[in-house]
RNA sequence: GUGUCCGUAGCUCAGCUGGAUAGAGCAACGGCCUUCUAAGCCGUGGGUCGGGGGUUCGAAUCCCUUCGGGCACACCA
């Protein structure tokens, strides 16, 4: 379905053209004088240089062409030369009207269909989660539900740090209190536990005191560094173990992020790519891509045209340990060879820039990747507290995700109780967690994604204006509505628009109008919150409408039935663009 | 030092492919609940768009410069 602004436009570029002006003049714009018009076109202006004719004249010529146009109710031509429009009745519902029966609400289906893989999430194993994780797993969600609702095919990957020291370490400070475990006997041959020797809220206090030890104890780093070399060639013992860690940790990480309604379809990590690293070192080597520097091995990626000095890309360290750079190169080959991706976006924290554009540069230099496959960085800002400094809590330390969520779930329940304190408190609860879920993404991602973003507890619990609990009562409202209707025995599937409007109603569906355009360039852009923008100014919209009309008592049945059709199509709308962000709306609230 | 991002109302942010009087939310103040959920609606006050220069009929938006801040800059991820 064509987009509601290049319908008008078209319209008048062919006015420009009939009163003999360049038709490319004709481009429409959204008014920035709500009180003078709708649609306004500023091509007159740009114009006057090329005919060297007043801009006024002009605008007055193309506004005479319009004289019995369908399109537009009333063309003015205002100094020193816009074109100010409002559009016919008649010509805006039936544009809805198409758009409530066309898929996904006119959203025209892409030229090319891409494949794309999504890496975010990026949590450590046998790490909790704390507020930095949250970025990746909200923006990057909702990214890759806008790229498939807008029709491609989009694999997401949580891409876990499950490699490296941190695994060293966890397995020495197992060791030192639990040396009896068969994990750590070298003559041991039979069978290892299925039974994990620790739990999640262990694992999660044995790596930062390994950590803490390690920075002490040089004796005990060495240790780690040791059992990290030793798991890596493949001890048994250790292998086992380091399955351990992973089982449990998953597990948890599931429940996380299922809490937080994300879902991935690939669980890799860097280990996953443990097995194609020596292939791919050897490659670079042989095809002379890599050379040794410093002790350590590196691919040159800097280019004649930098205004800044890149440092080469390092493939292997001086010991002869691989890195992140290792793993992040072999994962591009391996997604390349497993599903030959149209694009990879990186939901990752901005400070990685540089370290991306080296790594990309080394995967198109030393050609694994293919030169159709786009490789994106979508780098976001860092979570500060209201000083402006990255959120820690209280206390100083580092805010745990699940913490910090159940603060505003019990800050949200104390809330809806004092709502309702009659409904029971189960269905409450879960209400509760609904609405928190919203406050949190919805203020996250209303946000540019590159910029920082003041994470404010007060401000997001409180529920009021441009936030999630807004749009979620919005659209409870209009099921209330709805629901009432059909109670009474209306019919919702049979509403029909009525192509007389008032201004509200027509002011509504003229947000509504602008949908298929916004979800283009918010996928186009990789741009969450320009969702974000539209469902709150068509909540604002609605809101309006709402309080403007009377619709159960409305006694024009005609009327009654187009008030009952606008309101499925916002609910419907309001409800594919939350589910976009990822999260949902509440039966009431 | 080099690079990069940012600087818009008291606070948090939109707007940035150039257009009229720079928009929201919060906070402040004043209205609106016997009527579809007041987590709402309506209104008032609040601005040298960091400073300076340039391009243009027209600049918050583009270019240059300057000040202030964040971040990054090979053996972490």
């Amino acid at each position: 379905m064509e987009k509601f602004l290049d319908l008008i436009s078209a319209e008048m570029k062919q006015a420009f053209e009939r009163a003999g002006y360049d038709k490319e003049l004709g481009k429409m714009t959204v008014s920035n004088r709500p009180d003078l018009c709708e649609y306004q076109c500023n091509g007159a202006m740009a114009g006057a240089k090329l005919y060297k004719k007043a801009p006024l004249v002009i605008a007055q010529d193309v506004a005479k062409a319009l004289e019995g146009s369908s399109v537009f109710a009333k063309v003015e031509a205002a100094p020193p030369g816009f074109l100010n429009c409002s559009l016919s009745d008649a010509f805006v519902t039936s544009y809805i009207a198409g758009m409530s029966e066309a898929d996904k609400f006119g959203l025209s289906a892409p030229k090319k269909k891409e494949k794309i893989i999504i890496d975010y999430g990026g949590p450590n194993v046998a790490k909790p989660l704390h507020v930095g994780h949250l970025r990746s797993a909200v923006i990057g969600e909702s990214v890759k539900r806008i790229a498939r609702y807008a029709g491609h095919e989009v694999i997401g990957d949580i891409h876990m740090g499950d490699w490296g020291l941190q695994m060293g370490l966890i397995i020495t400070e197992l060791k030192e209190r639990k040396p009896e475990l068969p994990y750590f006997d070298e003559s041991f041959t039979g069978e290892y536990p299925k039974e994990a020797p620790f739990t999640i809220s262990e694992l999660e206090e044995i790596y930062p005191t390994a950590s803490g030890k390690s920075k002490e104890d040089a004796d005990y780093k060495a240790k780690a560094m040791e059992a990290t070399h030793l798991l890596q060639i493949g001890n048994r013992g250790y292998r086992a173990l380091w399955d351990h860690i992973i089982a449990v940790s998953v597990a948890d990480l599931k429940k996380n992020y299922n809490n937080l309604n994300v879902e991935f379809d690939l669980w890799n990590g860097e280990s996953s790519v443990q097995d194609i690293i020596p292939g791919m070192v050897s490659y670079m080597k042989s095809e002379g891509y890599a050379h040794e520097s410093e002790g350590a091995l590196v691919v040159d990626v800097k280019e004649e045209t930098d205004t800044k000095e890149i440092p080469p890309c390092m493939i292997l360290k001086s010991d002869g340990a691989s890195l992140y750079n290792t793993t992040d190169l072999a994962t591009i080959m391996e997604r390349r060879d497993k599903y030959a991706p149209d694009r990879i976006i990186y939901v990752v924290d901005k400070r990685q820039d540089l370290y991306f554009e080296q790594v990309f540069r080394c995967a198109r230099k030393t050609k694994i990747v293919s030169d159709q496959t786009e490789l994106l960085f979508l780098g976001f800002g860092t979570v500060n507290g209201t000083d402006g400094k990255p959120y820690k809590t209280r206390e100083g330390g580092v805010m745990r995700l699940e913490r910090l969520i159940s603060e505003i779930n019990d800050k949200m329940l104390a809330k809806i109780t004092e709502n309702d304190p009659d409904s029971d408190m189960a269905q409450k609860e879960q209400t509760a967690k609904q609405v928190a879920l919203a406050a949190i993404k919805y203020g996250d991602l209303s946000n540019q994604a590159s910029k920082d973003y003041i994470f404010d507890v007060d401000r997001f619990t409180s529920f009021e204006g441009d936030t999630g609990p807004y749009i979620l009562y919005t659209i409870v409202r209009i099921k209330s509505i709805l629901n009432k209707y059909a109670q009474a025995g209306g019919n919702i599937a049979d509403a029909a628009f009525c192509s007389e409007t008032n201004a509200s109603e027509k002011a509504l569906m003229l947000e509504l109008a602008k949908f298929n355009a916004m979800m283009e360039a918010a996928y186009a852009e990789s741009a969450p919150h320009k969702v974000c923008a539209f469902i709150y100014d068509l909540s604002n919209a609605f809101n309006h409408f709402y309080h403007e009309t009377k619709i159960l008592t409305e006694e024009n049945e005609t009327r009654k039935r187009g008030y009952i059709a606008l309101l499925s199509l916002t609910k419907e709308v309001l409800e594919t663009c939350i589910d976009v962000l990822g999260f949902s709306a509440p039966e009431k609230m």
